[in-house]
DNA sequence: CGGTAACCTGGGAT
DNA sequence: AATCCCAGGTTAC
């Protein structure tokens, strides 16, 4: 009995030629070459999806350039690649898959097609400046719904960890899924069932380089796997909940804290206003929304509803104009209880759409894209203090409650 | 509760 | 070359 092995443990030397010489451009399709297949058009214009900003933009670590502005990925059984055209419109390709009619389905629904971007843009460049220009420039960020399981494993891997090394342990990770094809020098694998998960050991893990991730990711797998009616199940049905039930269920699982439970809250259960709180969506709320939080502790309440917000912000303005504030408010630390306030922050300044105000927020802070903002946007800079940094973190407290 | 120190690892900066 | 810092954090005191 042969278990499908990675044969690349995340050793330093198999990571360097992770760019094979690529013959990319026309995806090399491998299973079912019967299928007749060809680009076909979606009915989506380069303002509702980006690829560039949506796939490589650490939402998902599974798909991978293909060519200039394609990137290949599975989404179930099925073997997609995506493309611009030249008006920006997007097409796709399927590779491989059981089923035409379905890949399509699952293709929308992992796209979020029923939701307009622009639509949800428009509402937060309205109450947000800085939001506006900023989406001026980032047009099409846009929020996936990805499978529950493949979105939890994927952002185990990501605690305090980096894009690269993150990549390769997915990598690993999905080779245990059965493989479904090449594209642009690429090899793309089903994501895993927890079953198969299950066969690999926390110790094997560890020694493919996953650090103290193994024992998260074979900690949650037999928890999920000890669900009732199977963990893919469990994880399926927090789409029915309410966003602190979900935060709360899912920081159940070892490894899962605040942070990661918003990730996969937000990228694969319909909570579209979960916030992944780090440093970056402290900074993105201006100093007068810094210091409102800071000076109200009473404001801690459970999610705040969608209606007052701008009431709840003049005040805090009206607050620095008398010189309430003191200078170091600004760059306060962000401790583990604001966390909570600052995602309730947000959800009061954008809506119940806030987590995909967030996504585009933190992609412009990504050193990738920031490179290709106007100057005026690349300003802070902050500069590394040797001796005492900021560490921004989130300590699982009492969520949402 | 709130603050802190470990926790694995590889890559880049000093 | 040796060391330090950092990476979209979580956990255990």
């Amino acid at each position: 009995m042969k278990r499908p092995r990675p044969s690349t443990p995340l050793s330093p030397a198999s990571a360097k030629q992770k760019r094979p010489p690529p013959p990319q451009t026309p995806p090399i399709s491998s299973k079912n070459p019967k299928a007749h297949q060809k680009w076909v058009p979606l009915n989506l214009s380069q303002s509702e999806l980006s690829l560039p900003l949506t796939f490589p933009t650490g939402q998902t670590f599974r798909w991978k350039q293909t060519g200039p502005l394609q990137y290949s990925g599975t989404i179930g059984p099925h073997l997609v690649s995506l493309k611009h055209l030249q008006n920006g419109d997007v097409s796709y390709f399927i590779h491989s898959t059981p089923s035409e009619s379905t890949a399509k389905l699952a293709l929308l629904d992992f796209l979020n097609v029923g939701i307009s971007l622009a639509k949800l843009w428009q509402v937060f460049s309205e109450n947000d400046p800085r939001f506006a220009e900023l989406a001026k420039h980032l047009k099409g960020a846009r929020v996936l719904r990805q499978d529950p399981v493949e979105c939890l494993v994927q952002f185990l891997c990501s605690s305090n960890n980096n894009i690269g090394r993150i990549t390769k342990m997915v990598d690993f990770v999905s080779s245990l899924g059965t493989y479904l094809g090449s594209v642009g020098g690429f090899e793309f694998h089903e994501f895993p069932s927890l079953e198969r998960l299950s066969v690999v050991s926390e110790e094997e893990l560890r020694q493919a380089g996953f650090g103290y991730r193994a024992k998260y990711i074979s900690g949650t797998v037999d928890l999920l796997r000890s669900k009732p009616d199977g963990g893919a199940q469990w994880l399926l049905s927090l789409r029915k909940l309410d966003l602190p039930e979900v935060i709360v269920a899912l920081c159940t699982l070892p490894g899962v804290g605040p942070k990661v439970a918003a990730c996969i809250a937000l990228f694969s259960l319909d909570q579209h206003h979960a916030i992944p709180v780090d440093t970056h969506v402290w900074q993105d709320l201006n100093e007068v929304e810094q210091a409102y939080i800071k000076n109200q502790p009473r404001f801690r309440s459970g999610f705040p509803p969608f209606q007052n917000h701008f009431a709840f912000f003049n005040l805090a303005v009206d607050k620095i104009a008398t010189r309430y504030l003191l200078p170091e408010l600004g760059g306060a630390r962000l401790t583990p209880k604001l966390c909570n306030h600052v995602a309730e922050a947000f959800v009061s300044k954008y809506g119940e759409y806030a987590g995909w105000a967030q996504t585009l927020l933190f992609i412009a802070e990504l050193p990738s894209q920031k490179a290709l903002l106007p100057s005026h946007f690349q300003g802070i800079q902050e500069k590394r203090n040797s001796k005492r940094k900021d560490r921004n973190k989130c300590t699982s407290d009492d969520s949402y409650n």
